[in-house]
DNA sequence: TAAAAAATGTAGCATGTGCTACATATCAAG
DNA sequence: CTTGATATGTAGCACATGCTACATTTTTTA
């Protein structure tokens, strides 16, 4: 691996760890260089350009993200309705706060109407139902709706409560009830 | 009412329109002032600074919001995936979609825990809860959470699919197929 | 060790931002 | 009509943005 391979994934390594953390936020190139311990000058040696900065950070985070998906949950097949209590306390819980408020912000860049971020968060998107209607244990043809089902719904949560998430878990349990009788 | 007070009101008008239109999108001073048919000088004129003018205009949108709710809408009792069919024919109308990204701007900045646009959304997201609930026609104990479910799932496909809403159909039927058991 | 290549610092450009100083124009009150 | 307040245009400041030109240091290669 060139020093230059090694330096390109040590700047996005840094990167994002702080947007886990901190949201997407100020993505000024000056800032990217100091959470980053380098330069802007740096930065845009290492990479031609602020986008492909930015692609390269999200694309570790989307990508790592079915890694940790799979770390927390095994892969052996889940009813539906266990599948939403699993997800939901993931979610709920404060260490994965920072994955859907970065979520949250790349739909509304995306939503309007940049190519970029919606790019991103088609491949992201499509990565979750994947994964989400891999685990399932139901009938093929209704995995994946029955998935995006789940994942909109829990998204839907973030979108509605942001400062409380407490406040879905009415509607999350509603949802167990429908599933149950699947 | 002074004439200061009449300009601030239509300027105001005018962006909230916009924005409900076009979603929140770029609010630079010039930009603003061309929405609002003057100049980034009397904008600031009429309004301290920029911040105030967005509060202002937010606060008139959060406010006037159940009311074209019900516009839309009739008030009469509907049954649970009836009342889905009707609101996901409403979002995914292009006249809608403004409506939906402004509020994914909303949460995105409310959820990095800006208080302003916390309380915008909170206000917002009650008044889409109350006015659903309020249509359906369920045991009262049973109103708010579906409600609270239907709009979590509806929302949540304009985070997962936030560049082409025609995806969450799937998703969407099958939350109609669980409902239809109610 | 000399020459070529890679890495990094310094300074700055062009454009965009929120906002303001200053000069005028318009209009109401005496 | 004069005068003072209100309203509006013109120009620009100070700062932030993504990015680059140029010089210099460090490392690699012959």
């Amino acid at each position: 691996m060139s020093k230059r391979d090694r330096k390109r994934a040590e700047i996005v390594g840094k990167l994002a760890t702080h947007f886990l953390e901190a949201g997407l936020g100020d993505t000024g190139v000056r800032r990217l260089a100091e959470v980053a311990d380098t330069s802007d000058r740096m930065l845009l040696y290492y990479f031609d350009t602020k986008d492909e900065i930015l692609a390269a950070v999200l694309g570790e985070i989307g990508g790592g993200f079915t890694d940790v998906l799979d770390a927390v949950f095994g892969t052996e097949p889940l009813r539906p309705a266990d599948a939403v209590t699993r997800i939901w306390a993931m979610v709920r819980d404060e260490a994965t706060a920072g994955q859907l408020r970065l979520w949250l912000d790349l739909s509304s860049r995306a939503s309007r109407g940049d190519p970029f971020f919606g790019a991103i968060v088609e491949q992201m998107a499509e990565g979750w139902i994947v994964w989400l209607s891999g685990m399932l244990d139901e009938p093929d043809a209704e995995k994946r709706p029955l998935a995006e089902l789940i994942m909109s719904a829990i998204d839907g949560q973030v979108v509605l409560f942001p400062t409380d998430l407490t406040k879905g878990d009415a509607a999350v349990a509603k949802l167990q009830d429908l599933l149950r009788d699947l």
